[in-house]
DNA sequence: AGATTAGCTATGATAATCATAGTAACAAGT
DNA sequence: ACTTGTTACTATGATTATCATAGCTAATCT
């Protein structure tokens, strides 16, 4: 009776991190989240899955304690999506995508589809882990994002 | 005609990386070739996965200029995959996962799982990014990970 | 009353994945 | 010469995940 094989998880971390974001729409998910998108229908529209794949998603990043399920509103009851701790360290995988799509997927002379500000000293981080202005390491909250044009 | 709907890759540059890496079976391949190996039996059963995954990812790997198929020896004909330079810089990403699985999803008091050591002053890395001791950053090549019994 | 919004669930079709087996080309042992 | 073993896969048929599309519920808005 064959069913999708859950990968062994039981020693290797990155088999660990491959279980919770090893899968497209996950990292969509959690890409809208890091901009600051929060509600069910934001997902949808800005990742093009489908509703029950959202759901699905959404349901295994609950479970994973990556995000919280929260009311913010109780007339209508409505339900939006934030990153727990644990969620919003998964940004230095993000950010480590974004960093390699940049170097290795961009068309040659093309700026950055998205340029990173140290909110801390204003300066422009380009494709580093920490800042090449002041040294520090870069963390989700440290870094302002705005989409080139 | 539903098939298997394609992420927008056109901006997105984690979207991008999402499309090369955010599939469980191709993590695990890209990790046992961190570690080094490269021969499809390696993969098939340090991975667990089928035959066809794993002809199947190696095929859009390869297609994707991550790795690079070719012969080892001539007689029998034999094959084996290695990092290009485009696939070696994925290391900043396995590397992310593994630090947050070992902060985020290890029991209590265990020891890191993988212990890298920084090639070039011989220190412990722990779960930083550059390291500790000499401050340099880690890229493919500059860590030695040792496996904890 | 009818339309609209948000956050989903239901349905039926299709494609990806599964377990298992088998193939091709050679080498090595008996 | 014949079996056995190795490596890198492909083939087969069953099952599951994912798909596009539609619908639902509870409330507010007009």
């Amino acid at each position: 009776m064959p069913k999708r094989t859950n990968i062994d998880t039981s020693y290797c971390p990155v088999a660990k991190s491959a279980d919770v974001v090893g899968d497209r729409w996950t990292l969509l998910i959690l890409r809208e989240m890091f901009f600051g998108r929060c509600r069910f229908d934001d997902f949808q529209s800005n990742t093009g899955a489908t509703p029950q794949m959202l759901a699905d998603r959404l349901r295994q990043l609950t479970q994973h304690g990556v995000v919280a399920r929260e009311p913010y509103q109780q007339r209508p009851l409505r339900y939006q999506y934030e990153l727990t701790d644990k969620g919003k360290d998964l940004f230095s995988v993000l950010y480590a995508m974004r960093n390699w799509a940049e170097r290795w997927c961009r068309a040659e002379g093309a700026p950055l589809a998205i340029q990173y500000t140290h909110r801390a000293c204003g300066h422009d981080v380009g494709l580093e882990t920490t800042c090449p202005n002041c040294g520090e390491e870069l963390r989700y909250g440290d870094l302002k994002g705005s989409i080139n044009a």
